[in-house]
RNA sequence: GAGCCGGUAGCUCAGUCGGCAGAGCAACGGACUUUUAAUCCGUGGGUCGCGGGUUCGACUCCCGCCCGGCUCACCA
């Protein structure tokens, strides 16, 4: 803690200013920034502006042009801009942190452009003195001597406030001056106005100081680059970091817009237990748990997947769930012990049905959040108009290695000496399913760029899923692959509980073999289907992943708000 | 778990060959009533991740440990 902002707030609490109870806002800042700055569609405009200030950013520049009479802009521009110089720069137009902006500026000839006065016409309101009261933490502070200006913000934006000594008055005046620094929450009461260079502010009539920052704030330019800090006290990196909070906003609109989609098909959203007597439904090792009064082992779920076809047996025809799986495993790029995973199922589909459905699903997603089908994910476009392509997992083998299915399934140790010459790591002591799932991994799976499913998988790599009615050594399964990673796995469900014994035996030998990731059995789940589950289909998808492309990330922490790391 | 890279002021970062620990922002004092990465003048601020070792002398070289990043292995 600093010192000198721990006596400040000593002598507010002398003054019995500190953390009051309640501050009546009138207004959310981001509300009442769009109460009087309209949408911009992203036309494309060539305006005329005198740089006034240039800033580096990793790709590009940052400018601040001005019309003659001082009204001010902003310009994203990849070329070098002279300062003082009159430029036409012709781009799309949108807003950078609230205010107008040119994106993708370039300067141009151009006989007829528009001042920046017509376009702030055009967009930015005159909010006509309307009296509002309002919150938020104050980030920056320009103390002009008998007045100042600072920004307030919250995750739904930031506004301009304006304390002017005639206005607020000597006393409350020089309170500021002495009790209040960046970082504080303030709420402000006071008239809006656009400022000479037309920003939309707030003019102060009074203040409260409403809670203390006892730490200064990250610096306001670079923000919070240390990864550590930013995982850690991602509260600093949603305060610094503008990047950051969007994808967090991102991610709670996904998170919407999936619940948004599937209940307006009819499914029915619900909660299966985390805490599991038998961890299964996937191919992972499970955290384990204790129970005190049950006095047994628990496991934290490795999937939702078996409760939730217990509830269609029991009558739940469509079904989903989101939240969180935990898998006793690695962390990396794109893994974290504890991810987000949506499963739904639907009764009388079948793999095919969801294939379509899947694309509906992305689609809907992508244009409620982003607005659009075609993305960058790492420099490269990815198109997400259906319908996506369709591989069947055999015929891509065949194509990288000239071998049928029979090589794969029937010749273990040619398959072991394929494998070993992949440099497929600890080749001889894999099972024939790893094997299989191991070359897979290494010949076709980076390659699968766009969107994609392949399907028809071998029915030893998916002990739940309905033998192919084409092909008994098939499932009717598939999975979604983008940017070479695996979105959503997905398969007609296999509803005969004899044969399910008989597969869960088979992961029980797989184990001994020494899968550790091999499924335990589940007897209760096998009584479920006794009583008899209609055919039906489930999928799950992988929300941070979905994330990660979206928001054009490529570590999973960078979308889950604490992700997992060592105590310090 | 292995290999490589990193940890220096509240934040972002410099620090040469081993020779008094640096800048910008933030903070503190002062000027400035439409500024906006405000500007101008001045001041203070360090367990150089932690612990050993080498050396007259270590942020710097060596060893061990902690934390993180990337690559790999396991996995979605």
């Amino acid at each position: 803690m600093e010192r000198s902002r721990l006596e400040k707030l000593q002598r507010l609490k002398e003054k019995n200013l500190a953390y009051p109870h309640k501050f009546q806002v009138s207004y959310e800042i981001g509300q009442i920034r769009s109460k009087y700055e309209k949408p911009t569609d992203r036309k494309e405009v060539s305006v005329k502006g005198i740089v006034k200030r240039i800033s580096k950013l990793e790709d590009g520049y940052i400018v601040r042009i001005s019309s003659k009479a001082g009204i001010e802009m902003l310009a994203m521009c990849n070329e070098e801009l002279k300062t003082g110089e009159e430029y036409i720069l012709k781009g799309n137009i949108g807003r950078y942190e609230g205010k107008l902006c040119l994106f993708s500026a370039k300067p141009v000839e151009d006989d007829n452009p528009l001042e920046i006065e017509n376009l702030k016409a055009e967009y930015d309101l005159d909010p006509n003195f309307e009296e509002i009261s309002l919150a938020g933490r104050l980030i920056t502070l320009r103390s002009m001597g008998k007045a100042i200006f600072g920004h307030l913000q919250d995750a739904s934006g930031k506004i301009q406030i304006y304390i002017k000594k005639d206005i607020v008055g000597e006393e409350a005046f020089k309170d500021f001056e002495e009790l209040v620094d960046t970082g504080d929450i303030i709420g402000v009461r006071g008239k809006l106005f656009r400022t000479n260079t037309g920003e939309l502010t707030v003019e102060v009539e009074s203040f409260n100081l409403l809670t203390k920052s006892l730490h200064p704030m990250p610096e306001k330019w670079h923000g919070v680059k240390d990864v550590e800090v930013r995982y850690r006290q991602r509260y600093l990196d949603l305060i610094a970091n503008e990047e950051a909070k969007k994808i967090f906003l991102l991610r709670s609109s996904v998170v919407g817009e999936l619940r948004n989609f599937l209940n307006r098909e009819g499914f029915l959203e619900v909660e299966t237990p985390i805490l599991q007597h038998v961890a299964s439904g996937a191919n992972a090792k499970p955290f384990i748990t204790y129970h005190n009064y049950l006095e047994q082992n628990l496991y934290l779920r490795i999937a939702p997947e078996l409760y939730l076809k217990r509830l269609v047996v029991g009558g739940f025809n469509k079904v989903y769930e989101i939240g969180k799986n935990f898998r006793n495993e690695g962390v990396d790029t794109t893994h974290n012990p504890e991810f987000t995973m949506l499963e739904f199922y639907v009764a009388y589909w079948d793999y095919k049905d969801l294939m379509d459905f899947t694309e509906r699903l992305i689609s809907h997603v992508l244009l409620s959040t982003v607005g659009t089908l075609k993305i960058n994910y790492r420099e490269k476009e990815l198109d997400f108009t259906p319908p996506y392509k369709r591989y069947a997992y055999f015929d891509l083998l065949y194509e990288k290695t000239g071998k049928e299915k029979e090589f794969f399934l029937k010749d273990l140790e040619g398959l072991r000496k394929l494998a070993k010459d992949l440099g497929v790591p600890n080749a001889d002591s894999l099972t024939h399913a790893k094997l299989i799932d191991k070359v897979f991994d290494v010949l076709v799976e980076d390659e699968l760029w766009g969107p994609c499913f392949v399907l028809d998988f071998p029915k030893i790599l998916s002990p739940l899923a309905k033998t192919h009615r084409q092909d008994a050594d098939l499932v009717e399964r598939f999975e979604l692959f983008v940017a070479g990673k695996e979105l959503a796995n997905a398969y007609t469900e296999l509803n005969d509980p004899l044969e399910q014994r008989e597969r869960f035996l088979e992961q029980l030998r797989e184990k001994e073999m020494g899968d550790e990731e091999a499924m335990q059995m589940d007897e209760d789940f096998i009584t479920a289907l006794e009583y008899g589950m209609p055919p039906t289909a489930g999928e799950g998808i992988g929300i941070d992943r979905l994330v990660m492309i979206l928001a054009n990330v490529d570590s999973i922490r960078e979308v889950i708000l604490f992700p997992a790391l060592r105590r310090f």
